[in-house]
DNA sequence: CGTCGCATTGATATCGCTCAAATCCGGTGG
DNA sequence: CCACCGGATTTGAGCGATATCAATGCGACG
């Protein structure tokens, strides 16, 4: 059937040895995957769409944790806490996989390939985690701007294509979605950088030689 | 011989398997123990002492990367990348562990449990580095520092033991030292937190995580 | 169409950065 | 014991970048 076919073919993403455990489930934009408190049961991965990890902060706003999106995991702390520690709510439709924490666990131990596997996806997550840090104490939109070009580049080619809104990206650069646009608008002016549609291009002459990434 | 016993001591926090390839070695305050570009041979334990991980930006001044502290690992990346992508400097008089980067690859697909143990490693990095990043998504620095407290409290005290000066805890939390003493005195005249020495407290009453008709 | 969310721009307020200066405190050498 | 020094701590003043509040246009979608 069907759904079968697409199931086998969206788990074949995941390392051999999880597929055999893994549901794959849609999501509804909005829709929650669990509150902070719920019982920690799987850990996800993302085929298509975006999640995002949020806690409410003291005054009810929404801090944005984490976003996942294609081909990256989360919740992997699932498999050492008895319960999630935040929200995570699919902030477009989303295909996931569940990967039961009950199986993941044991595979640590069972498969040796499967330890290396695992620990180059959380040693992945940090760098990442790291290089956001390390945006966010820059004290310049701009400079966070160039930044996160120079972070999320493929190829050298200092051009990204943006996942989602430059509201979005605003959020994850910690900063007012109207200061962003302001400063991008100025470094267009500047000739700094270019846009097309959702390609953000750093012009070549601003470019440093060193990417920034971690450790 | 005492140093050999101390070695052992020391050694005797690291799991098992990693104790064998092992070395303790002593760094005075402000030693360089690698710089971006070096050959990644070694993962660290820290066992005293705190080090820095830096990396210059474009206009030459530190970043603070990550604080290592006692009994945690750093430069976990050493497994994943051929080379150090930042600098690591001992802030204070530090005795680390020094683990071999090509010893300690294979034990995780040799030794079973370890695989486990590493991963609970690179689990608690990673919320470490999660609740940093929502740390400085926060817009004020009375924000930052309730949650850093929050954060870092031991027993639900509300309070915690500073472990450098408040110049480094502002480093920490991404603002000017002036900043952050301005804020800790407005927040101690308004009663909602307490200072001796080097504790700081949050008040009781302004630690609800429910407070009623809140801002 | 009406509505909703994104993109954009303006006006204004404010918070935090920067430069500066005074004080405190621990360590160090005479 | 004391003078001195460097770094941390504090407070002041002023400025500028960013947040915030508003208004508008635009495109998607039902």
């Amino acid at each position: 059937m069907k759904q079968a076919d697409e199931s086998q073919t969206l788990l074949s993403n995941l390392p051999e040895p999880l597929r055999v455990f893994s549901r794959v489930r849609d999501y509804a934009r909005g829709e929650m995957l669990f509150r902070r408190g719920d019982p920690a049961r799987w850990v996800f991965f993302v085929h298509s769409g975006e999640v995002r990890m949020l806690r409410s902060g003291r005054a009810g706003e929404d801090i944005l944790l984490h976003r996942a999106r294609p081909g990256e995991y989360f919740a992997e702390a699932a498999v050492d806490c008895p319960e999630y520690l935040c929200d995570a709510i699919a902030f477009q439709a989303s295909t996931l996989a569940l990967v039961p924490k009950s199986e993941l666990a044991p595979l640590l131990t069972r498969d040796r390939g499967f330890a290396t596997q695992w620990n180059s996806v959380l040693m992945r997550e940090l760098r990442m985690a790291r290089a956001r840090i390390e945006r966010l104490a820059l004290s310049s939109v701009a400079e966070r701007v160039r930044h996160f070009v120079l972070a999320e580049e493929r190829d050298e080619a200092g051009e990204v294509a943006l996942a989602g809104s430059l509201k979005d990206l605003a959020r994850d650069l910690g900063v007012s979605h109207e200061a962003l646009y302001r400063t991008l608008a100025r470094m267009e002016k500047a000739g700094e950088i270019t846009r097309d549609g959702n390609a953000l291009r750093l012009a070549a002459s601003r470019r440093s030689k060193r990417r920034p990434a971690d450790r």
